[in-house]
DNA sequence: TGCGCGACTTAGAAACTTTCTG
DNA sequence: CAGAAAGTTTCTAAGTCGCGCA
């Protein structure tokens, strides 16, 4: 079948929400090359040892994670050598972890890490790698959906490797295994032909089924749950459920006030689960909490969300103030400080009262009974709606009167809007508790910065004094200069400019510090990819004459030509 | 009718690429 | 103009949610 000609609009088209296709043409997916043992050999009781190519690879990952914290985790180290020992025959002389020594693996992979970065260098293996790149991508990187071809956008099989789960995870360390032709199910349209596994392999099946998205998946040996290949955030199928999200969140808009409402009357309701139930619910619009469902301690991260919160992460002050400290998504820490709605406030130390510190604060609610009388007052609604809405109105609202300084004007400099945007950005974040961990260095950074004030400060003073005493008729000896080996120049123009470009250089080292480091713990792309409408953003920059390229990259632009063609006096 | 699980969205870290700066 | 820093993409873990099945 050949590709549709003319620009896939997919906004404009119709979409079936239960028939996702009729056709559907690809290429399958690409696996990671096979394991090529290297005979390297690690210390036992400092001798070395043969090891069999399985565990010879299992030794060689966790050798390369050694510059990482996992291994100095005890459960990472324990998990990792329950799946080494397996890997070795029943007799082999390898009994104790501490009597492990995998430096010298290390070491190897270390060198070898870096001579293959010096050969990647080199001009000829350069254009030669980016060229077996593109033809992969030509290959595996496109599906022709209904006619129109689309970016696939995880073609590769997650290579094996030990498992690195986020926070304290149970199963981090334990051997995540290579995924073969035979566990791959291939999802694909009839009549078409079906992509070839790997030679003298099969796949381990291969569906028709139009009713969902994916085209390839497998079962994950960690947590058992499947992995999908789908396709690009450009493409029609997630491009539309997108862009439905946040129609779905502007529509939550009209029914704000009455939902609001709805709980606040709840509050006070007769039935603690319906007091419970409006304190959550609460808590999810005032908080921007995820709903919380449950979770197995033996298989995942103790984490939590509004529903699973427990009385120890409460603390209750005066004032109906209520100090919230719990690890949520991605063991990221919420730690927040916030006065209530006195009834609220009174529901939760209700909720707490006579439980230990490990019990439920909701012990009557499910996410599923909170989703569902959320859907018997708007259809369609479930928690995380509210995110996606209250992400959006924020964004909406700190461009448009800014809480924390006076708003921009087109006729502002480029620099300064985009500055304007970040902290409107940054607002949003904070709401939505998008954290990064400080970036790789940033305390050198701080001080290479400081420094650098310290030097320019210095410098600016030294000049100034020496402008003073050329205009005061250069009596007595000049003023030190500690910047250069030449004697400073006389000239009164020639020491004003040079004033004028310290006193600037000053100036933007002031911000940038500030932004660095206020910056440092908060991640902007999250929300921006995410939650906040990007109808905002583009009837913002129209209003603002930004050329919208400046705060969204490439892939954002491409992900959102839905909503590119708002007038600048849009409203979320 | 509750609940497990399939399918899909959301998440930060790491890897890679581009831009800035001294 | 090289090395650092900033920006962007890739990777895959970790959530949400609805549906189908007992």
């Amino acid at each position: 079948m050949k590709p549709t000609q003319g620009a896939n609009k997919w906004w404009n088209r119709p979409f079936n929400k239960k028939i996702k296709w009729t056709t559907l043409e690809h290429n399958g997916v690409l696996f990671p090359p096979p394991y090529e043992p290297h005979g390297v050999k690690m210390l036992y009781d400092g001798q070395p040892v043969e090891l069999p190519p399985d565990a010879e690879e299992i030794a060689t990952m966790y050798a390369s994670m050694m510059e990482t914290d996992y291994v100095r985790k005890d459960r990472f180290n324990a998990n990792f050598f329950k799946c080494f020992l397996k890997a070795l025959p029943a007799d082999h002389p390898i009994k104790d972890f501490t009597k492990c020594d995998f430096r010298p693996i290390w070491e190897f992979v270390k060198k070898r890490a870096e001579e293959k970065k010096l050969e990647r260098k080199k001009p000829e293996v350069k254009k030669q790698l980016k060229e077996e790149k593109e033809r992969l991508q030509q290959v595996y990187g496109y599906a022709l959906v209904d006619g129109y071809l689309e970016k696939v956008g995880n073609y590769r099989v997650e290579p094996p490797g030990l498992f690195r789960g986020r926070g304290d995870h149970p199963k981090s360390g334990l051997l995540k295994k290579r995924i073969q032709p035979e566990d791959v199910v291939i999802n694909i349209g009839h009549d078409v032909p079906i992509p070839k596994p790997p030679p003298g392999h099969s796949w381990k099946g291969v569906v028709h089924d139009n009713t969902v998205t994916w085209l390839a998946c497998w079962q994950d040996s960690i947590s058992g749950h499947m992995k999908y290949v789908f396709l690009a955030a450009n493409s029609r199928f997630k491009g539309f459920a997108d862009m439905q999200k946040y129609k779905k969140a502007q529509e939550l808009k009209k029914y704000i006030d009455k939902i609001r409402k709805n709980y606040n009357e709840e509050l006070t309701g007769k039935t603690l689960t319906e007091r419970q139930r409006a304190t959550a619910i609460y808590l999810i619009d005032k908080l921007a909490l995820r709903v919380g469902g449950e979770k197995d301690p033996d298989e995942e991260a103790d984490t939590v969300g509004c529903c699973s919160l427990r009385v120890e992460h409460l603390e209750f002050k005066d004032n109906n103030t209520v100090t919230f400290d719990f690890l949520g998504k991605d063991s990221m820490r919420y730690y927040n400080t916030v006065t209530l709605d006195p009834r609220a406030y009174k529901n939760l130390k209700e909720f707490c009262k006579g439980k230990k510190p490990g019990e439920q604060v909701f012990d009557t609610l499910t996410t599923q009974k909170l989703n569902d009388h959320l859907k018997s007052l708007m259809p369609g609604l479930s928690a995380k709606v509210f995110r996606t809405y209250n992400a959006s109105i924020t964004l909406q609202n700190e461009l448009r009167n800014p809480s924390d300084q006076k708003t921009i004007t087109p006729q502002d400099t480029i620099n300064a809007k985009i500055l304007y945007y970040n902290r409107a950005n940054r607002m949003v974040a904070i709401l939505c508790n998008h954290q990064r961990s400080i970036p790789k260095g940033h305390e050198t950074q701080m001080e290479k910065l400081n420094q650098q004030k310290a030097n320019v400060e210095k410098e600016l003073e030294e000049v100034k004094a020496h402008l003073e005493w050329v205009k005061k008729g250069k009596k007595g000896k000049a003023p030190p200069n500690s910047f250069s080996d030449k004697p400073r120049t006389d000239s009164v123009e020639r020491l004003e400019k040079k004033v004028e470009t310290l006193e600037k250089r000053l100036e933007n080292l002031y911000t940038k510090l500030t932004l660095k480091d206020e910056g440092k713990t908060i991640a902007l792309s999250t929300s921006r990819i995410n939650y906040m409408d990007p109808r905002i953003t583009v009837a913002w920059c129209k209003r603002m004459e930004v050329p919208l390229e400046k705060i969204f990259a490439k892939s954002l632009l491409a992900k959102f030509p839905w909503a590119m063609e708002v007038p600048s006096t849009w409203e979320f």
